[in-house]
DNA sequence: CTTTCTGCAAACGATTTGCAGCAGC
DNA sequence: GCTGCTGCAAATCGTTTGCAGAAAG
Protein backbone atom coordinates (compact mmCIF):
# COMPACT_ATOMS: atom_id res chain seq x y z
CA UNK A 1 0.00 0.00 0.00
CA UNK A 2 1.31 3.79 -0.77
CA UNK A 3 0.19 6.57 0.89
CA UNK A 4 0.46 10.09 -0.58
CA UNK A 5 1.69 12.89 1.97
CA UNK A 6 -1.64 13.71 3.25
CA UNK A 7 -2.32 10.26 3.85
CA UNK A 8 1.23 9.55 5.38
CA UNK A 9 0.53 12.28 7.59
CA UNK A 10 -2.39 11.53 8.79
CA UNK A 11 -0.79 8.24 10.26
CA UNK A 12 1.90 9.95 12.00
CA UNK A 13 0.67 12.11 13.83
CA UNK A 14 -2.49 14.10 15.30
CA UNK A 15 -4.57 17.37 13.29
CA UNK A 16 -1.92 19.75 14.18
CA UNK A 17 1.03 17.58 13.05
CA UNK A 18 -1.10 16.61 9.82
CA UNK A 19 -1.89 20.41 9.46
CA UNK A 20 1.86 21.43 9.80
CA UNK A 21 3.06 18.62 7.22
CA UNK A 22 -0.04 19.76 4.83
CA UNK A 23 0.75 23.14 5.03
CA UNK A 24 4.91 22.55 4.64
CA UNK A 25 4.40 20.74 1.48
CA UNK A 26 2.34 23.43 -0.01
CA UNK A 27 5.03 26.23 0.75
CA UNK A 28 7.65 23.96 -0.97
CA UNK A 29 4.81 22.86 -3.88
CA UNK A 30 4.67 26.84 -4.08
CA UNK A 31 8.74 27.21 -4.52
CA UNK A 32 8.90 23.94 -7.05
CA UNK A 33 10.32 21.64 -4.41
CA UNK A 34 10.03 18.39 -3.24
CA UNK A 35 8.40 17.58 0.14
CA UNK A 36 11.01 14.51 0.41
CA UNK A 37 11.26 11.88 3.60
CA UNK A 38 14.30 13.62 4.82
CA UNK A 39 12.55 17.13 4.53
CA UNK A 40 9.30 15.59 6.82
CA UNK A 41 11.70 14.26 8.94
CA UNK A 42 13.02 17.57 9.48
CA UNK A 43 10.05 19.24 10.19
CA UNK A 44 8.85 16.43 12.50
CA UNK A 45 12.11 16.76 14.57
CA UNK A 46 11.50 20.30 14.81
CA UNK A 47 8.12 20.17 15.75
CA UNK A 48 8.63 17.20 18.39
CA UNK A 49 11.73 18.69 19.92
CA UNK A 50 9.67 22.25 21.09
CA UNK A 51 12.85 24.17 20.86
CA UNK A 52 15.49 25.14 18.35
CA UNK A 53 18.09 22.60 17.46
CA UNK A 54 21.97 22.47 16.41
CA UNK A 55 22.57 20.65 13.28
CA UNK A 56 24.86 18.10 16.12
CA UNK A 57 21.34 17.37 17.87
CA UNK A 58 19.57 16.59 14.25
CA UNK A 59 22.69 14.67 13.04
CA UNK A 60 22.16 12.28 16.34
CA UNK A 61 18.48 12.27 16.34
CA UNK A 62 18.61 10.88 12.34
CA UNK A 63 22.13 8.99 12.57
CA UNK A 64 21.00 7.90 8.91
CA UNK A 65 20.70 11.20 7.67
CA UNK A 66 23.59 12.61 5.43
CA UNK A 67 25.04 16.30 7.13
CA UNK A 68 24.96 17.80 3.62
CA UNK A 69 21.57 16.89 3.22
CA UNK A 70 20.51 18.24 6.37
CA UNK A 71 22.18 21.54 5.69
CA UNK A 72 20.73 22.06 2.08
CA UNK A 73 17.71 20.88 3.44
CA UNK A 74 17.24 23.60 6.32
CA UNK A 75 18.26 26.10 3.54
CA UNK A 76 15.42 25.14 1.18
CA UNK A 77 13.23 24.84 4.26
CA UNK A 78 14.39 28.35 5.64
CA UNK A 79 13.64 29.69 1.65
CA UNK A 80 10.13 28.37 1.92
CA UNK A 81 9.53 29.94 5.30
CA UNK A 82 8.82 26.28 6.82
CA UNK A 83 11.91 26.81 9.30
CA UNK A 84 13.92 29.63 10.74
CA UNK A 85 17.27 29.91 11.89
CA UNK A 86 17.92 31.42 15.35
CA UNK A 87 20.55 33.88 16.45
CA UNK A 88 22.66 32.12 18.88
CA UNK A 89 25.15 32.95 21.35
CA UNK A 90 27.66 30.22 20.33
CA UNK A 91 28.79 29.37 16.79
CA UNK A 92 26.44 26.44 16.26
CA UNK A 93 23.38 27.69 13.44
CA UNK A 94 20.11 26.49 15.16
CA UNK A 95 16.39 25.81 13.93
CA UNK A 96 13.10 25.91 14.63
CA UNK A 97 9.93 25.84 12.61
CA UNK A 98 8.49 29.37 11.55
CA UNK A 99 6.84 31.74 13.61
CA UNK A 100 3.77 31.37 11.97
CA UNK A 101 3.29 27.15 12.31
CA UNK A 102 3.74 27.55 16.04
CA UNK A 103 2.57 29.62 19.18
CA UNK A 104 4.69 32.96 19.59
CA UNK A 105 7.53 32.12 22.29
CA UNK A 106 10.62 33.44 22.89
CA UNK A 107 13.70 32.04 24.49
CA UNK A 108 16.19 31.18 27.31
CA UNK A 109 19.58 30.63 26.54
CA UNK A 110 22.46 29.22 28.46
CA UNK A 111 25.27 31.46 28.38
CA UNK A 112 27.29 28.46 29.16
CA UNK A 113 26.61 25.32 27.14
CA UNK A 114 24.41 27.48 24.31
CA UNK A 115 21.27 24.99 25.45
CA UNK A 116 17.94 26.87 24.12
CA UNK A 117 14.71 26.34 26.07
CA UNK A 118 11.66 27.99 24.91
CA UNK A 119 9.06 29.90 27.23
CA UNK A 120 5.75 32.22 26.36
CA UNK A 121 4.69 35.78 27.90
CA UNK A 122 1.70 37.23 28.76
CA UNK A 123 -0.62 38.82 25.77
CA UNK A 124 0.01 42.26 28.26
CA UNK A 125 3.73 42.29 27.79
CA UNK A 126 3.78 40.76 24.07
CA UNK A 127 1.23 44.40 23.41
CA UNK A 128 4.03 46.11 24.91
CA UNK A 129 6.25 44.73 22.78
CA UNK A 130 4.45 45.62 19.85
CA UNK A 131 4.52 49.50 20.52
CA UNK A 132 8.24 49.16 21.67
CA UNK A 133 9.02 47.29 18.09
CA UNK A 134 7.02 50.62 16.00
CA UNK A 135 8.91 53.56 18.17
CA UNK A 136 12.36 51.27 17.23
CA UNK A 137 11.70 51.20 13.86
CA UNK A 138 11.04 55.41 13.34
CA UNK A 139 14.10 55.11 15.51
CA UNK A 140 16.21 53.26 13.24
CA UNK A 141 14.78 53.31 9.96
CA UNK A 142 14.69 49.38 9.60
CA UNK A 143 11.79 47.69 8.71
CA UNK A 144 10.96 45.27 11.20
CA UNK A 145 9.75 41.64 10.49
CA UNK A 146 9.79 40.01 13.78
CA UNK A 147 11.15 40.05 17.46
CA UNK A 148 12.78 38.23 20.07
CA UNK A 149 12.98 38.41 23.51
CA UNK A 150 15.83 36.27 24.57
CA UNK A 151 17.26 35.67 28.32
CA UNK A 152 20.37 34.73 29.35
CA UNK A 153 21.79 32.65 31.91
CA UNK A 154 22.76 29.40 33.63
CA UNK A 155 20.58 26.22 32.46
CA UNK A 156 19.85 24.33 35.50
CA UNK A 157 22.64 21.42 34.50
CA UNK A 158 25.23 24.12 34.12
CA UNK A 159 23.93 26.72 37.35
CA UNK B 1 57.80 61.88 27.34
CA UNK B 2 55.95 58.54 28.16
CA UNK B 3 52.44 58.05 29.86
CA UNK B 4 50.86 55.21 31.40
CA UNK B 5 47.34 54.18 30.94
CA UNK B 6 45.78 56.93 32.78
CA UNK B 7 47.56 59.40 31.72
CA UNK B 8 47.51 58.62 27.82
CA UNK B 9 43.14 57.62 28.64
CA UNK B 10 42.97 61.25 29.80
CA UNK B 11 44.80 62.24 26.77
CA UNK B 12 42.63 60.53 24.13
CA UNK B 13 39.05 60.92 25.24
CA UNK B 14 36.52 62.65 27.33
CA UNK B 15 36.04 62.05 31.01
CA UNK B 16 33.76 58.91 30.06
CA UNK B 17 36.47 57.40 27.99
CA UNK B 18 38.94 57.85 30.84
CA UNK B 19 36.62 56.22 33.21
CA UNK B 20 36.13 53.59 30.44
CA UNK B 21 39.91 52.69 30.16
CA UNK B 22 40.71 53.02 33.64
CA UNK B 23 37.66 50.03 34.30
CA UNK B 24 38.83 47.54 31.72
CA UNK B 25 42.54 48.17 32.87
CA UNK B 26 41.48 47.69 36.40
CA UNK B 27 39.30 44.25 35.44
CA UNK B 28 42.07 43.38 33.35
CA UNK B 29 44.39 43.74 36.53
CA UNK B 30 42.68 41.63 38.34
CA UNK B 31 42.46 38.96 36.16
CA UNK B 32 46.01 38.79 35.85
CA UNK B 33 46.16 40.15 32.36
CA UNK B 34 47.49 43.26 30.80
CA UNK B 35 46.14 46.26 29.84
CA UNK B 36 48.57 46.65 26.09
CA UNK B 37 47.72 49.03 22.97
CA UNK B 38 46.27 46.83 21.02
CA UNK B 39 43.43 45.71 23.94
CA UNK B 40 43.01 49.52 24.59
CA UNK B 41 42.58 49.98 21.10
CA UNK B 42 39.48 47.18 20.70
CA UNK B 43 37.90 49.05 23.65
CA UNK B 44 38.39 52.34 22.14
CA UNK B 45 36.76 51.21 18.83
CA UNK B 46 34.18 49.63 20.24
CA UNK B 47 32.92 52.15 22.68
CA UNK B 48 33.48 54.74 19.59
CA UNK B 49 31.40 52.94 17.36
CA UNK B 50 28.44 52.64 19.33
CA UNK B 51 26.93 49.65 17.85
CA UNK B 52 28.43 45.60 17.86
CA UNK B 53 31.40 44.90 15.43
CA UNK B 54 31.90 42.16 13.73
CA UNK B 55 36.09 40.79 13.38
CA UNK B 56 36.18 42.37 9.52
CA UNK B 57 35.09 45.63 10.96
CA UNK B 58 37.74 45.57 13.89
CA UNK B 59 40.62 44.67 11.13
CA UNK B 60 39.07 47.58 8.40
CA UNK B 61 39.39 50.35 11.22
CA UNK B 62 42.69 48.83 12.30
CA UNK B 63 44.59 47.43 9.43
CA UNK B 64 47.65 47.02 11.41
CA UNK B 65 45.98 44.58 13.88
CA UNK B 66 46.61 40.79 13.37
CA UNK B 67 43.64 38.80 13.26
CA UNK B 68 44.77 36.40 15.82
CA UNK B 69 45.38 39.22 18.01
CA UNK B 70 42.05 40.59 17.31
CA UNK B 71 40.24 37.16 18.25
CA UNK B 72 42.66 36.27 21.27
CA UNK B 73 42.48 39.82 22.44
CA UNK B 74 38.54 39.79 22.18
CA UNK B 75 37.98 36.48 24.27
CA UNK B 76 40.58 37.90 26.91
CA UNK B 77 38.49 41.59 27.40
CA UNK B 78 35.10 39.29 27.16
CA UNK B 79 36.47 37.10 30.12
CA UNK B 80 37.47 40.12 31.94
CA UNK B 81 34.14 41.49 31.62
CA UNK B 82 34.92 44.39 29.47
CA UNK B 83 33.54 42.96 26.00
CA UNK B 84 30.78 40.88 24.91
CA UNK B 85 29.68 38.65 22.21
CA UNK B 86 26.15 39.67 20.92
CA UNK B 87 24.25 37.14 19.29
CA UNK B 88 23.52 37.69 15.66
CA UNK B 89 21.67 35.84 12.84
CA UNK B 90 25.04 35.69 10.32
CA UNK B 91 28.34 33.41 10.43
CA UNK B 92 30.14 36.33 11.98
CA UNK B 93 31.01 36.74 15.69
CA UNK B 94 29.74 40.85 16.88
CA UNK B 95 31.38 42.23 20.74
CA UNK B 96 30.28 45.56 21.74
CA UNK B 97 31.67 46.93 25.64
CA UNK B 98 30.04 45.17 28.43
CA UNK B 99 26.20 45.93 29.81
CA UNK B 100 27.52 47.58 32.83
CA UNK B 101 30.20 50.23 30.64
CA UNK B 102 26.93 50.99 28.03
CA UNK B 103 23.96 52.25 28.84
CA UNK B 104 21.12 49.62 28.64
CA UNK B 105 20.35 49.31 24.92
CA UNK B 106 19.21 46.44 22.62
CA UNK B 107 19.43 45.36 18.64
CA UNK B 108 17.77 46.02 15.81
CA UNK B 109 19.26 43.30 13.00
CA UNK B 110 19.27 43.10 9.58
CA UNK B 111 17.74 39.51 8.32
CA UNK B 112 19.41 40.56 5.20
CA UNK B 113 22.89 41.84 5.28
CA UNK B 114 23.66 41.15 9.42
CA UNK B 115 23.72 44.28 10.39
CA UNK B 116 23.29 45.13 13.71
CA UNK B 117 22.55 48.64 15.38
CA UNK B 118 21.42 50.01 18.64
CA UNK B 119 18.15 51.14 20.21
CA UNK B 120 17.18 51.91 23.58
CA UNK B 121 13.17 51.54 24.86
CA UNK B 122 11.36 53.33 27.69
CA UNK B 123 12.04 52.66 31.32
CA UNK B 124 8.42 51.23 31.58
CA UNK B 125 8.97 48.15 28.77
CA UNK B 126 12.40 47.45 30.76
CA UNK B 127 10.40 47.42 33.80
CA UNK B 128 8.06 45.28 32.54
CA UNK B 129 10.87 42.82 31.28
CA UNK B 130 11.84 42.67 34.35
CA UNK B 131 8.69 40.65 36.02
CA UNK B 132 8.73 38.59 32.95
CA UNK B 133 12.07 37.65 33.34
CA UNK B 134 11.38 36.66 36.86
CA UNK B 135 8.44 34.78 35.86
CA UNK B 136 10.24 32.77 33.02
CA UNK B 137 12.76 32.05 35.50
CA UNK B 138 10.66 30.07 37.64
CA UNK B 139 8.99 28.33 34.55
CA UNK B 140 12.46 27.57 32.84
CA UNK B 141 14.26 26.14 36.03
CA UNK B 142 17.43 28.80 34.78
CA UNK B 143 19.51 31.19 36.61
CA UNK B 144 18.74 34.54 34.50
CA UNK B 145 21.83 37.21 34.48
CA UNK B 146 20.80 39.38 31.10
CA UNK B 147 17.96 39.89 28.34
CA UNK B 148 18.37 41.10 25.39
CA UNK B 149 15.16 42.18 23.06
CA UNK B 150 16.31 42.09 19.32
CA UNK B 151 14.29 43.13 16.64
CA UNK B 152 15.26 41.38 13.58
CA UNK B 153 14.24 43.35 9.95
CA UNK B 154 15.72 44.45 6.68
CA UNK B 155 18.06 47.92 7.47
CA UNK B 156 17.48 51.16 5.08
CA UNK B 157 20.34 49.66 2.73
CA UNK B 158 18.95 46.00 2.20
CA UNK B 159 14.75 47.11 1.90
C1' DC C 1 12.12 10.54 -18.90
C1' DT C 2 13.30 14.78 -16.79
C1' DT C 3 14.21 17.22 -12.85
C1' DT C 4 15.30 17.33 -8.20
C1' DC C 5 17.56 14.88 -4.07
C1' DT C 6 20.93 12.30 -1.88
C1' DG C 7 25.39 10.82 0.02
C1' DC C 8 30.20 11.10 -0.33
C1' DA C 9 34.31 13.52 -0.23
C1' DA C 10 36.69 17.61 -1.21
C1' DA C 11 36.62 22.69 -0.65
C1' DC C 12 35.69 26.80 1.93
C1' DG C 13 36.03 30.30 5.45
C1' DA C 14 35.73 31.98 10.18
C1' DT C 15 38.13 31.05 14.20
C1' DT C 16 41.89 28.87 16.98
C1' DT C 17 46.48 27.46 18.03
C1' DG C 18 51.83 26.53 17.96
C1' DC C 19 55.78 28.91 17.89
C1' DA C 20 59.65 32.21 17.95
C1' DG C 21 60.58 36.86 18.88
C1' DC C 22 59.13 41.24 21.43
C1' DA C 23 57.19 44.01 25.23
C1' DG C 24 55.45 44.95 29.94
C1' DC C 25 56.41 44.80 34.72
C1' DG D 1 64.79 38.02 33.57
C1' DC D 2 60.37 36.16 33.81
C1' DT D 3 55.85 36.22 32.07
C1' DG D 4 52.62 37.49 28.97
C1' DC D 5 51.65 39.52 24.16
C1' DT D 6 52.30 39.75 19.20
C1' DG D 7 52.36 38.33 14.34
C1' DC D 8 52.80 34.70 11.23
C1' DA D 9 51.43 30.54 9.30
C1' DA D 10 49.43 26.14 9.91
C1' DA D 11 45.58 23.58 11.93
C1' DT D 12 40.70 23.15 13.21
C1' DC D 13 35.92 22.73 12.65
C1' DG D 14 31.25 24.16 11.21
C1' DT D 15 29.37 24.72 6.86
C1' DT D 16 29.12 24.62 1.64
C1' DT D 17 29.74 22.60 -2.86
C1' DG D 18 30.81 19.32 -7.06
C1' DC D 19 29.56 15.22 -8.70
C1' DA D 20 27.54 10.69 -9.98
C1' DG D 21 23.87 7.78 -8.84
C1' DA D 22 18.89 7.36 -6.83
C1' DA D 23 14.20 9.04 -6.34
C1' DA D 24 10.09 11.95 -7.22
C1' DG D 25 6.61 13.46 -10.38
Amino acid sequence: MILNNSQLAARLGDDVSTDLHVTAAARLRSSRERYTGNRRALVELLSDAGQPLAIRDILTARPGLAQSSAYRNLVVLERAGVVQRVASADEFARFELAEDLTEHHHHVICSNCGKVQDFTTSPGLERTLKQVISHAAKQTGFDLESHSLDLIGLCDTCA
